[in-house]
DNA sequence: CGGCATCCGTACGGATACTG
DNA sequence: CAGTATCCGTACGGATGCCG
């Protein structure tokens, strides 16, 4: 029995980690709420209604257009986003919210709001730890 | 005026950034929570009640402890966990959630409940995304 | 038991250039 | 306008080994 590469092990394992998740979809979702953009996204459609794309890219400052595009094209595929092009010279795209995106959008809101109303909290409690440091 | 490094490009950049984020402190927060494992923690704190480092590794199965550790000193310096160290040989320290982190992990609980009875849709989107492709 | 320090790969994300 | 393709650095996270 040859010892194994690291990249076959890796795929091994990566079996048996999809196998385990599988049991828990949930978590997957968790994580594509936790990829960075994906929250500043749901709430700029959720504040302003469908955006073209550069309207998207001006309102989230910050990301680079490929983070935003991989990021809308994840949405897209989990059905949270609508994707509508327009057949105008130049072509005009607009991205929208699903009912299922606009629930979504409703926690990420929710959590948005605890996290400037509780900010304060965790400023204190950062600075207070920093000083005992 | 010599040409900038990277190094010095990206330090003022940085500043520049920090200027724009102090407008925006909730966003940081919401990186915070997009912290891969600070979800999974709250979860399992709020559900099992303190725990013990290696319960919690356990029941988290998948952080590495380093990532463990890494995670919990965040969280305890935002105040949203307290550690406490118990004098015995050896030693054993417990997590627990403060009230703060109590606040946050309600909401980190209705999201992983939004997942829960959601995923389907998602999977389905997802699984009609792919066979247009 | 509950960490911390170190090394190291990879994959995430930014910058740039080009296209329909 | 709304992307795609490519290159490339870095920083995130895993593995390992050591300590109080």
């Amino acid at each position: 029995m040859p010892t194994l590469t690291a990249a076959q092990r890796r795929e091994l394992e990566k079996i048996e980690f999809d196998a385990f998740m599988a049991e828990c979809k949930s978590r997957e979702l968790l994580e594509t709420l936790s990829s960075k953009w994906v929250a500043l996204i749901l709430s700029a459609l959720r504040e302003k209604g469908a955006l073209r794309y550069n309207e998207l890219a001006r309102t989230i400052a910050g990301a680079s257009q490929k983070m935003l595009t991989q990021t809308l094209r994840g949405l897209e595929r989990d059905g949270m986003v609508t994707r509508t092009v327009e057949p105008t010279v130049p072509v005009s795209v607009t991205y929208g919210l699903t009912p299922l995106g606009a629930s979504l959008a409703e926690l990420v809101s929710s959590v948005k709001t605890w996290a400037e109303s509780n900010m304060v909290d965790v400023i204190a409690a950062r600075a207070e730890y920093d000083d005992r440091a």
